[in-house]
RNA sequence: CGGGAUGUAGCGCAGUGGCUAGCGCGCCUCGUUCGGGACGAGGAGGCCGCGGGUUCGACUCCCGCCAUCCCGACCA
């Protein structure tokens, strides 16, 4: 008997950390806080990279890699950026067996040695814009992690942007915020909200931060990705000018933009259940997986039967690595793997045994509702790829669902406590709210509630309505939830 | 940084001031099985977290340390 995974309902955490340890995506590692990417989990995170990858170079952006280290005195040119992230700096003081001058940060993130460098390489408005995306490791001295929502160290990808304008610069965060957006809802097929952050929340630098926010299983939201729009702070900390086709000097116009591994973390909680992880075949590293069922006596037919479909599927999905797996291990039973392709998140299973062979059938199963059919071999193919399809599109809807399922609209501050009381309380409230940051910090300390993102179009909706917190006039219309 | 828990075989755990430290799962060999986590037989695998103390004798009692996990305050 493996082991089993936690119910979700018994404990949500454990269940978590089950599905990370047991579908072997991840493990932890010897250093506090910090975790190896098994194969199985950096196999998803490469569907994650290749896709946002394209995405990146389809709006123009190229790839190049900044160093890790950054002179400590860096981090301190922009004034807020460094208060953001002084509590969470690992700090490198000696180098070959001698006290180094001046230490190195590790990058917790790589704004400062970009904005260096983009000094060095910006002097005309004909240098620009200048769009460069990096995929790195990051450090941050976390005090509290969990595998892939918040790790010491952690895989990401940072888009730094320079432009000649303000509204340039704008227009490339929310055209990132998209990107962001379109990866979620399309490839990771989980719903988000998008919006700007309120100034509590937003990055350390940053004029504007946006960001998109997805619910949870356990009705608490992940934020998943974050566009910011930097203004022009950067450019001023480290002096980057250029100049304009008439001949003038401005400061350029900044964005940052990222996504992490925590991404993963969303992909579990989104749709995994008690059997184990679910992924979306768009990001599936194996599709589909053959699981032959054999005796002693008629192994070798049964094989040559399912190596035809295996070859047939391979055409039809693809034959990259593992893309389709045809398991003919014979040191587990059926059942075994049954469970076993379930925990690790395999779309579509097909069973294949001495019976359909004999009918010239298959069985499909679906890893999403579990759901059994028979088909035609000469079928498989074309149904496997029409599952996979519909699990896409049904793993969407049934965490949209979930979402509508869980938003609601608070009138009054009595209310808006019930949404988030108790153990089951959670989900996205939106409420009216004045903009004073001393009513949202208050909430915070009574209900743990924080606003997630101020929605677009918001601030007309607020228009006429009564802040729940203080009473007065509403400005913003904010989603509030329980974070991670 | 506070609170809680745990360190004994790869994993999950039990254990007694004493003699050869056990159980389940996993692993290896052979055989029988194989349509939802099969079974039998045999086998490999241990600085009982680290350091000190008490004792004739410590995995066990005492002190200290370290580590990890979980829960809260800070954060992609």
């Amino acid at each position: 008997m493996a082991e089993k995974i936690t119910p979700r309902s018994t404990n949500y955490s454990d269940w978590y950390i089950d599905i990370v340890t047991q579908a072997k995506l991840a493990d932890y590692s010897p250093v506090k806080g910090s975790m190896v990417i098994r194969p199985r989990g950096y196999a998803l995170w490469e569907k994650i990279q290749g896709t946002l990858d394209k995405m990146f170079k389809d709006t123009g952006h190229t790839n190049a890699y900044f160093p890790l280290l950054i002179p400590e005195s860096f981090l301190h040119k922009e004034a807020e950026h460094v208060e953001g992230f002084a509590p969470e700096l690992a700090v490198v003081t000696h180098g070959g067996g001698a006290k180094l001058d001046e230490p190195l940060v590790i990058r917790p993130t790589s704004e400062t040695i970009i904005w260096s460098m983009y000094k060095k390489w910006i002097q005309s408005y004909r240098d620009l814009p200048l769009l460069i995306n990096q995929w790195a490791n990051v450090v941050r001295w976390e005090k509290r992690t969990r595998l892939f929502l918040r790790t010491t160290e952690f895989l990401w990808q940072e888009g730094h942007t320079a432009h000649g304008s303000s509204e340039e610069a704008v227009e490339e965060t929310l055209r990132m915020l998209e990107v962001y957006r379109t990866f979620a809802e399309e490839y990771m097929a989980m719903p988000v909200l998008t919006g700007v952050k309120s100034e509590s929340e937003k990055f350390a630098g940053a004029v504007n931060t946006y960001a998109i926010e997805a619910l949870m299983q356990d009705k608490r939201a992940l934020q998943a990705g974050t566009s910011h729009f930097l203004g022009q702070n950067f450019a001023k900390a480290f002096d980057v000018t250029f100049q304009t086709k008439d001949g003038t000097l401005d400061h350029v116009w900044a964005t940052s933009w990222g996504v992490s591994t925590r991404l993963i973390g969303a992909l579990i909680m989104a749709h995994s259940d008690d059997n184990g992880l679910v992924l979306p075949p768009k990001l599936a590293p194996t599709q589909a997986v053959i699981v032959p069922i054999f005796k002693t006596q008629n192994k070798a037919e049964v094989l040559t039967y399912a190596d035809g479909i295996y070859q047939a599927l391979r055409q039809e999905l693809g034959t990259d690595f593992n893309r389709v797996v045809l398991d003919d291990d014979d040191s587990n039973s059926p059942g075994w793997k049954f469970a076993e392709w379930e925990m690790v998140g395999v779309p579509v299973r097909i069973e294949l045994g001495p019976r359909d062979m004999e009918n010239q059938k298959a069985v499909l199963v679906r890893r999403d509702t579990r759901e059994k059919e028979i088909v035609e071999v000469s079928q498989v193919p074309k149904r496997v790829r029409e599952l996979l399809e519909d699990i896409q599109t049904n793993l969407y809807n049934r965490a949209l669902e979930f979402r509508k399922a869980n938003t609601f609209e608070a009138n009054s501050y009595e209310e808006f406590r019930e949404f988030f009381a108790g153990d089951g309380g959670g989900g996205f409230v939106l409420a009216p709210w004045s903009g004073d940051a001393k009513a949202e910090a208050r909430v915070k300390e009574e209900t743990k509630a924080t606003i997630r993102v101020l929605p677009f179009g918001n601030e007309e909706k607020a228009q006429g309505r009564t802040c729940i917190f203080t009473g007065e006039p509403a400005k913003f219309m904010a989603i509030f939830a329980k974070a991670y």
